[in-house]
RNA sequence: GGGCGAUUAGCUCAGCUGGUUAGAGCGCAUCUCUGAUAAGGAUGAGGUCCCAGGUUCGAGUCCUGGAUCGCCCA
């Protein structure tokens, strides 16, 4: 007998620990190096990181998206396939900036310009890796798998000459230009505010703003319209009339001339009350499509209809005009909105600005120039009323945004701006997206659809210092050039740059090619989503070297990120590889949902419910944390996060196996029986049952995660470890106590197996029981290969799930009965279909045993117990009958049972009548079953029930009180401080009948409690308790 | 204002292409087993499947409208 073959269970489950003795030994061992080299010949399997930025710390929501990246590419390394985790820092942006602002007490561009660029831009990049620490340590914590060591860092030089190798060949396309955006800018700060700014708390507040009725005389007849009716327009920003340039119209929406205190105006018919007033007299109606072209005359006249362009000054339709407010007739200011602008670009429209950057107006004003724009309202308004051209102004509430540092009121305003034409590659896009398989699905026609199908040009400049510089030179003349490379710039000025980061790429000037004037870079950065959105190719400097190794890892087969990713760096890299490669860079994505407290309230400091992720690391565990995240649900809906959630993984997955695998090393090692070679031997039904349960499981396992689908997969596994502990182990304790080689073998094989499984998602437990149950086979079970489905026996499961339906049944007839499990009855009555019958009397074992009977009998249609029934198969029959089906259901349900079941066995159709027609119905068609008759005691659900027989005799008394007998020597045992393995001597003692039983089942007691010797009625010294109310005195020793 | 999603037991969630007694876990109550022992098991209570229409022989499931919540955008 060889001595513990495994490393016996030492005690309690404890995660933390356990955890932190795996990952030293992965650290040791090399385990994720050794992962990866042993799949180097492996078919790619290729993996991005979405690079997080390292200046700030890393929170729950990075643990689930590091979770979900680390399940699939473990899965598929399993699998054979190669699959590299590079990692990456997103280093520039914004964030980083306003971080080191904030340190340095700055409020604007001009103390960062005082301050110096250099200076500044070195802070940036310390503070971007100021908690690159603290991610390494938790990344490493949680079990992600990446490879940290040689991470891409988006502000490597190298990185940013790939950068500027993308945008000169998307130049080249033609695809590069400089336009005008319309930003929300602070006069004050001089400054565009991006919308991560706006989303600032205090960024939107409710102010009150005049709102103007303006009145537009038509200059001459057009359609419906005669010279000197009168649109009216409304606005809540009158500073912006001096610029009006159009009015905008829907087509389709409805429009009135109407009569106002003797004159005409025009306004949309939903909006004649709220706009005019109850007077308002109706002329006529027309679509708005009918007034589009007339010309008006201004508000204005400070900037002519000529200097807009043929369409200056006139009625144009747009899609952006509702009914909702105002008068749907919508004054047009290009430089100052969003959707005006856009509609002068579609129109032709000149964006003429009068408005200067530090906020007044220019000379263009007049009597204005010179003045802050928003202080010019009053006045304005003044002015159109002296010459009637105002219908009414009023007081307006509104939420407005205001610049979060110094609380000045923003202006939108066009600004010159770096633009990549992504419009132009929007249906190539779309194609490409179509490719792509997103989860959840709905993301790629909804949100990230219809995203694209409103794509606009990417506004790809930042007037802003730590980022990658545009490599856009221009000269004096206007004339630019786009450099590709150092290598490029250096032969054109003749300096090698070492940082390409400003204030250094600004110094480097050279002869225009065209007209050699000098050239200068241009001032602005690039947006950081462009940064990121290149990785595909610039993690590898590709295409600047290692152009092969790009090419054989484009496209990602799997990327992840939470949804807020889609207008981000979801985008980008579709972009991105769209207009480079005309191709998209991955091929599935996973998007993750938004991580809300245990309320349903959103995390957030100030409301001080942010769960920290290393108190539950170090309070519960990594596993169950990741199996909480990876299975309670489908991880885009978002989690309601709560540490008993976690717990729950705890106490119904990793327990329950820590609790099995402790059982069997404690078997293994009391019998000896050590691992023993080749596929395991079932010995019994339950053997084979657990075994083709295991293999349903591989199967499903697998297909779910190959669709990537955690949840499922995770659930599958979930409920096979429930059958394993509540079911094959507990039914077969007997074996394991008796150290069947058999039994010791098929637990040892599908624990091994489950550690498969489970490797990805609990890559700690799993290993734990890979090492202690195969201690001279590979290192790790991130080693192993993924495990292949053994064979199945269905109608052997069917028929294991028919016995733990009897079992249940039949211990809820003994609840109602009121009699313990321990006293044994004569007989359970099983009302059951013949099939039935078959199957649960290969399994009569088990379901006696579980019950406590000693006899399993079944109830047939000549019983009287219970009666056949006959109904009609909904699914079946439905689409046969149709209408019909009430009357087709009547029919069958009318039939003789008996008759249609001796019908069915002898394979001859049943008739039924229905409508007059005579219709043949097959056994598909009819659900034959035992419906237990009423006035008996008995459990029945559905069409199944468990009858008891509840007379005891004497003999099952007495059997009962040995049992009694058994369980208190079992605790006097455990008392004794006993292991399992000892032999005792054991006398009985006390009263007299439970000795009876004793001397009666004297070898059953002595087999069941380890007796060696065993004396009845002489114990003199020993511990005594009492057994179903009668004396019992228990002398227990060991040998 | 627009888009997308969600709404099933007290809580967290399943429910496949529509098929006739809607499931699980937790919690609660009652009971129970024990050679996995600071674990395990059973039973029970608890549901107008958000509301209103519609399609259908049949709707938690499909369609329309509405409500509430969330995310994104304006």
């Amino acid at each position: 007998m060889a001595e513990n073959p495994y490393t016996p269970q030492q005690g309690k489950l404890d995660q933390p620990l356990l955890e932190s003795q795996l990952l030293e030994r992965w650290r040791n061992l090399g385990v994720f190096e050794k992962s990866l080299e042993a799949r180097a010949g492996g078919e790619p399997w290729v993996f991005y990181e979405g690079p997080p930025t390292a200046n700030g710390m890393p929170g729950t929501h990075h643990v689930l998206a590091r979770v979900f990246k680390d399940v699939f590419p473990r899965y598929q390394t399993m699998r054979g396939r190669r699959v590299e985790r590079k990692g990456g820092w997103d280093c520039h942006g914004l964030p980083v900036e306003l971080a080191v602002e904030a340190e340095l007490g700055f409020t604007s561009k001009d103390d960062i310009e005082e301050f110096g660029i250099a200076e500044f831009n070195a802070r940036c990049r310390e503070s971007v890796f100021k908690h690159v620490g603290e991610w390494n340590r938790l990344t490493e914590r949680i079990g992600f798998w990446i490879d940290l060591d040689d991470a891409y860092r988006t502000l490597d030089a190298s990185y940013v000459e790939s950068l500027w190798w993308a945008i000169k060949t998307i130049s080249a396309k033609g695809l590069l230009y400089e336009g005008h955006k319309v930003v929300p800018y602070c006069p004050r700060c001089g400054t565009t505010l991006s919308s991560h700014e706006l989303g600032q708390p205090g960024a939107y507040r409710d102010v009150v703003d005049t709102a103007a009725f303006v009145r537009l005389p038509i200059t001459a007849a057009h359609g419906p319209l005669e010279a000197g009716d009168q649109l009216v327009v409304w606005t809540t920003t009158p500073w912006t009339l001096v610029s009006n340039a159009a009015v905008a119209v829907d087509s389709d929406l409805t429009y009135v001339r109407a009569s106002v205190g003797g004159q005409i105006v025009v306004v949309a018919e939903a909006l004649v009350e709220k706009s005019l007033g109850e007077s308002a007299e109706v002329l006529s109606k027309f679509a708005g499509k009918e007034i589009v072209g007339a010309a008006y005359e201004p508000p204005f006249n400070f900037i002519s209809a000529a200097d807009y362009g043929p369409a200056g000054h006139t009625v144009l339709a747009a899609d952006f005009v509702t009914a909702e407010e105002g008068t749907g007739l919508v004054h047009t200011a290009i430089a100052f909105g969003e959707d005006d602008f856009r509609l002068g670009e579609q129109a032709g429209l000149a964006a003429i600005n009068p408005v200067k950057p530090d906020g007044s107006y220019d000379e263009r004003i007049g009597s204005y120039a010179g003045r802050q724009v928003k202080d010019c309202d009053a006045d304005l308004i003044a002015d159109l009323e002296s010459r009637g051209r105002l219908l009414r102004a009023e007081d307006y509430e509104h939420s407005y945004p205001h610049c979060w540092r110094c609380s000045t009121p923003l202006l939108y305003y066009a600004k010159p701006s770096w633009y990549i034409a992504t419009s132009k590659i929007r249906d190539r896009m779309l194609e490409e997206n179509a490719t792509i398989d997103w989860h959840p699905e709905h993301v790629k026609d909804g949100r990230f659809g219809k995203w694209l199908e409103n794509n606009v040009d990417w506004a790809l400049s930042r007037e802003r210092y730590w980022g990658t510089p545009l490599p856009v030179w221009r000269c004096g003349r206007g004339h630019t050039h786009v450099i590709g490379s150092f290598d490029e710039l250096e032969e054109l000025s003749g300096i090698r740059i070492e940082d390409p980061h400003r204030p250094y790429v600004d110094e480097v000037a050279f002869p225009c090619p065209q007209c050699t004037d000098r050239m200068v870079r241009v001032p602005e950065v690039i947006d950081v989503w462009f940064d990121s959105g290149a990785m595909p190719f610039a993690q590898h400097h590709a295409p600047l070297e290692n152009q092969d190794r790009f090419e054989q890892r484009f496209p990602a087969d799997f990327i992840c990120e939470a949804l807020d990713q889609t207008r981000g760096w979801f985008y980008s890299l579709l972009a991105v590889s769209t207009l480079l490669f005309d191709k998209a860079s991955y091929r599935s994505v996973v998007c993750l949902g938004l991580i809300l407290d245990g309320d349903g309230q959103k995390m957030s400091k100030s409301k001080g419910n942010v769960v920290e992720p290393w108190s539950i690391l170090d309070s519960q565990g990594a596993d169950p944390l990741r199996w909480y995240f990876l299975t309670s649900k489908q991880p885009w809906d978002g989690y309601r996060f709560s540490t008993d959630a976690i717990d729950e993984s705890t106490r119904r997955l990793l327990l329950p196996l820590w609790n099995v695998l402790g059982f069997f090393t404690l078997y293994a090692n009391a019998s000896g029986v050590g691992p023993i070679a080749g596929d395991p031997q079932p010995a019994n039904d339950l053997d084979r049952w657990i075994l083709s349960r295991l293999a349903a499981t591989v199967t499903t396992v697998s297909e779910r995660l190959e669709a990537f689908d955690a949840t499922a997969a995770g659930r599958e596994i979930q409920e096979l470890v429930e059958d394993l502990s509540n079911w094959y182990v507990r039914r077969s304790r007997r074996r394991f106590w008796d150290g069947d080689e058999a039994a010791l073998g098929v637990l040892r094989h599908v624990l091994l197996t489950i550690s498969k499984l489970l490797a990805p998602f609990c890559p700690f437990m799993a290993d734990h029981i890979h090492v202690t149950l195969d201690p001279e086979g590979a290192e790790s079970v991130h080693l192993c290969d993924w495990p292949q489905p053994g064979t199945r026996d269905e109608s052997l499961e069917a028929a294991m799930a028919a016995a733990r339906e009897a079992v249940t049944l039949g211990l809820a007839a003994r609840g109602q009965a009121k009699i313990k499990v321990r006293q044994p009855l004569r007989a359970a009555v099983i009302v059951a279909t013949e099939e039935e019958r078959a199957a649960l009397e290969g399994l009569a074992e088990v379901v006696r045993e579980e019950l406590n009977v000693k006899e399993l009998r079944f109830a047939d249609a000549a019983d009287e117990l219970a009666q056949l029934e006959v109904k009609p198969n909904y699914r079946t029959m439905g689409p046969t009958f149709g209408k019909d089906m009430p009357l087709a259901a009547k029919a069958v349900e009318a039939l003789d049972a008996v008759h249609v079941g001796d019908l069915l066995k002898s394979n001859q159709p049943v008739h039924i009548n229905v409508a007059g027609r005579e219709h043949p119905l097959g056994a598909d068609d009819l659900i034959v079953s035992m419906m237990p008759l009423d006035g008996y005691q008995l459990e029945r659900e559905g069409s199944h029930a468990v009858a008891l027989e509840l007379t005891l005799d004497e003999e099952l008394l007495l059997e009962g009180l040995a049992r009694e007998v058994v369980h208190a020597v079992q605790a006097a045992r455990r008392d004794a401080g006993l292991d399992v393995e000892d032999r005792i001597s054991l006398s009985l003692d006390g009263d007299q009948r439970l000795l009876e039983a004793a001397s009666l089942h004297k070898d059953y007691i002595a087999a069941e409690v380890l007796a060696t010797a065993f004396e009845v009625g002489t114990a003199a010294s020993g511990e005594e308790v009492l057994v179903d109310g009668r004396k019992l005195v228990v002398a227990v020793e060991r040998n």
